[in-house]
DNA sequence: TTTAGCACTCCAACACTCTGAGTGCCAATA
DNA sequence: TATTGGCACTCAGAGTGTTGGAGTGCTAAA
């Protein structure tokens, strides 16, 4: 295998070129650390890296850069999670403080993790998953309309708006509404379809007509844990680092601008050590992103994950911190959500 | 004043420009448009605009490049809106149809004016302002909370989960139901604060407390016509015109992140003719915005305006274009509201 | 008022050189 | 065998000249 030291250069390489966004050579290597060795033997374990991929020389005579690889082996064994400085922490404890429903909390830890990494920053709605309903509720909101609110022990609230097609009946809706609370409340999810279903047959055919748009409404409602959501922040540290990005950076913006792609992309990610997961550069299947790094961690809530949030920059990030932010911040989104 | 014919080499230069990208040159100009007099003459022309401010050249010898105050000019005085093409007309009628909900009527709407215009597209959700309650509901979420949801008459669904800090009471819940409705149905909601005034008065005091937090609630809400919202679409298109902003892209990202800064300059925009209200380069007061064009329009239901949308995109944009497409598809979301 | 002519300006592109950082290789060394 | 100093070599990038062309302002004549 590679022996150690190549390893303690790599690391340092990677090190170095974080910070000062240079190619780094050996000379500056043996300056800058205490290797105990001379510029010629480095030389000696750069060539050892290179030939296992792991660095990369952008020209003959240049510094090298980390490869994807490269940055991988550094993350999976060579990084340790830096802890966060105490003005961090500080800056979690008082953004949080004082949001009350849902959006709002999401709101801020997104803002938050963007300010802390200067990154983009991206959390996503709570799926439906393992939820269960806690609450149904049904509004006459104009002649023809219905409002459906599915609230779940999530804290979720969905809403649609039902076209019913003919005048309401408010005390068909009264009933409707007190029957499909009774047959769901507590249920999961995933039974709801299971448990709605002899409710329209019950009822006088004309009533049963309506009552079946209403539920299959619902389930829709339901079943839309795939149709997810996603918000973003600090959109604009992208453009502040566009010399990271070779090429451009609207092939960037294009794929977080496309929800359903960004939605595809965390899903797929499973949490690896530390309870967060990472994609360099080219692992990103995503046309877009080749260029990039995310980095991802799942938030829970009574004990099970119910969605992800994390920061997408350039490969040549600062891996340690921003693993550690993407870490802390779901963790105390976990605690908050706990309230 | 400024003779006819010097109008006519602004807007051509203007034209030129937006088409090429590059600073035009008198020779250039006299072979692309017929005026009838020589390179010389223009020159001329070039000189009287230049003093007036209305052109500009970035260096001695180097053609010119209209300036904020030439832009102005063009659109006031010598641009005639570009009528839509038949392929821009059923992209419009397409995108529209089968949308059901607001949100999802407003979030075609945006992605449709980014298509069509190439630039950053933005619309902003109806504000409360004029319009009138249509039903209040209240519905025990959890053991201590209770979600409050604000139908008004413009279709706007506004929701909050109120914190009770103590144990819900449904009967009490459902008779504050009833009484606000009672009270604010079809009332407008600049009306809203007058008339709740006397409900928890009339109340025995421990529930009075708690009708008093809800209603508070409720008038946070109602006031909370400020705290609009805009959502975007296309931003990646700053990006792809990123040579079109000198300096870097990110002062724009930055402040059209800002949803608070946003509507403050959006709120501003008083329509001009055309219904159509432009903001170029510096005439935006905001930092962030001094190399971009702000076009806007309002959209309408019921007969009075309800909220913008528009388009943000570089000075150097082509306004008859992007003037005509806001326009049109305002209207066909006031049209599309109707419904 | 318009025009042709002319001298002038300056950017952009290209070619060229130079320098310094960095490399690979090799023979000597511990 | 691993390490080292030395050396020749490479190459991007910065700096310098040179040139061509597009564009200008001015002037005198039509």
């Amino acid at each position: 295998m590679i022996p150690d030291r190549s390893l303690e250069v790599l690391r340092a390489i990677v090190q170095d070129y974080i910070a000062s966004k240079e190619p780094v050579g050996s000379k500056s290597l043996v300056e800058r650390h205490s290797f105990g060795v001379s510029a010629a033997t480095i030389r000696n374990d750069m060539a050892l890296l290179e030939e296992e991929d792991l660095i990369h020389a952008p020209h003959t005579s240049a510094g090298r850069v980390p490869t994807d690889k490269g940055y991988r082996l550094f993350v999976d064994r060579l990084s340790e999670v830096k802890p966060l400085n105490a003005s961090e922490r500080l800056a979690i404890e008082n953004f949080m403080v004082g949001s009350a429903d849902l959006d709002e909390t999401l709101g801020r830890t997104v803002r938050l993790l963007s300010q802390l990494t200067n990154q983009v920053a991206m959390v996503q709605y709570p799926t439906l998953g393992k939820a269960s309903v806690r609450h149904i509720e049904l509004i006459p909101a104009a002649d023809t309309r219905v409002l459906m609110v599915l609230i779940t022990d999530n804290g979720r609230i969905q809403q649609h708006v039902i076209e019913l097609g003919t005048a309401v009946d408010e005390a068909f809706i009264s009933e409707l509404r007190a029957k499909l609370n009774a047959a769901l409340i507590g249920a999961a999810l995933t039974d709801v379809a299971g448990k709605v279903k002899g409710i329209a047959a019950a009822m006088k055919p004309d009533l049963a007509k309506l009552a079946n748009l209403i539920i299959q409404n619902l389930l829709d409602q339901v079943d839309a844990n795939r149709q997810e959501k996603i918000i973003l922040a600090g959109t604009s540290n992208l453009a502040k680092r566009k010399e990271d990005f070779p090429g451009s950076i609207s092939p960037v913006l294009e794929a977080i601008e496309e929800q359903v792609v960004l939605l595809k992309l965390i899903s797929e990610m499973q949490a690896e050590q530390h309870g967060v997961s990472l994609r360099i550069g080219r692992e990103n299947t995503l046309e877009g992103l080749t260029n990039a790094s995310v980095v991802v961690s799942g938030y829970e809530n009574q004990g099970s994950e119910i969605a992800k949030l994390g920061v997408i920059g350039p490969t040549r990030m600062d891996y340690s911190s921003n693993i550690s932010a993407v870490r802390a911040v779901a963790r105390y989104l976990t605690k908050t959500l706990g309230n």
